[in-house]
RNA sequence: GCGUCGGUGGUAGAGUGGUCAAUUACAUCAGACUGUAAAUCUGACGCCUUCGGGCUACGGGGGUUCAAAUCCCUCCCGGCGCA
């Protein structure tokens, strides 16, 4: 009898947090957060984090538990989302998984396996300054098997399947999709003026708690470069904190960044809704 | 007013007689996804098509040429210089 668990998805400004709150009340249910820049420490108001009164007493998990100093990755938030799920059932609430990183819930939902191989920054650092041609040869000498389902055009794929390869000598086989628990979906979501609106709306209230978090940030030791790659807010915001870009072109981007993200988001969650 | 440089697809910006429906970037639309996933990557992108091709397009009009976004004339618009 596989345990119920349920999960609140969408595209971000849909109002996941809110609704997952309001679920756990009724219902005694725990939150677990699936948000890849929530689980950072001090990415607040740029990731949209749920704040301590908005919980309403409701109990909340992964947020902010990872330093943004360091690389965080799916395979960590794996284990820590198993240890929490485990952890609320054991005493007999509800876990609702709620977040926008399709990615991560996928992980958690489907019971992926994560092959033990750390990230090594020589032989990334050596990896990059190849082809994609030449790095697609060194996969297939290594491990044909996982060329074949490799988006070859993808470097940074390319490149962590080769440095799995070279470690353990395969790439481990994908874990077939085997739903670990059973899950009841929630997908929120809103047609596309409506989503655009909210999106726009929240911008402008929040973009001064952005730039004075980027500063923070920065402060606090997370290089303009760490920002940058953080994606929307961070990037943004560091763009023009460091002047290369003016306050409207940050505004302007950012908006227009924020909408592709939140397609990217639909079209990840569209696999589940068959 | 004279001179001069320029007006190209949603935008920026290449091209300067044929191989141009027009490099490229961005935007837009669709999609992928097993250790950075807010990242990374892919495809489509004038209109029509029986997928062979057809049609309309590089400010407007006229012309030269077998052939023009590319050359000439003229008109309109913008920048700059001289008045």
């Amino acid at each position: 009898m596989k345990q119920k668990i349920i999960i609140v998805c969408g595209p971000t400004a849909t109002g996941k947090s809110d609704y997952a709150v309001e679920l756990a009340k009724k219902i005694d249910g725990e939150v677990i957060s699936a948000d890849s820049r929530q689980i950072y420490k001090g990415l607040d108001i740029g990731s949209g984090k749920i704040t301590k009164k908005e919980m309403r007493g409701v109990p909340h998990h992964l947020l902010g538990v990872a330093s943004p100093k360091r690389t965080f990755s799916v395979a960590q938030y794996k284990k820590l989302a198993d240890k929490t799920i485990k952890d609320i059932l054991s005493r007999g609430k509800t876990p609702i998984l709620c977040g926008g990183t399709g990615f991560y819930i996928d992980a958690v939902i489907y019971d992926q396996s994560f092959p033990e191989v750390k990230a090594d920054a020589k032989l990334r650092k050596l990896l990059s300054k190849l082809s994609l041609e030449e790095l697609v040869k060194k996969l297939k000498n290594l491990d044909p098997k996982r060329l074949k389902t490799i988006d070859t055009k993808n470097k940074v794929r390319l490149i962590r399947a080769i440095e799995i390869a070279s470690t353990l000598g395969f790439v481990p086989k994908k874990s077939k999709r085997k739903p670990l628990y059973s899950a009841q979906w929630i997908y929120l979501d809103f047609p596309d003026e409506v989503l655009k609106q909210r999106i726009h709306a929240r911008l402008f209230a929040r973009i001064r708690g952005i730039t004075t978090e980027v500063t923070r940030l920065h402060k606090e030791g997370v290089s303009w470069k760490k920002l940058e790659a953080l994606g929307l807010e961070y990037r943004y915001g560091a763009l023009f904190l460091q002047k290369k870009l003016t306050k409207q072109e940050m505004l302007e981007g950012l908006e227009k960044a924020i909408w592709q993200y939140a397609k990217r988001q639909r079209t990840w969650f569209k696999k589940y809704a068959k």
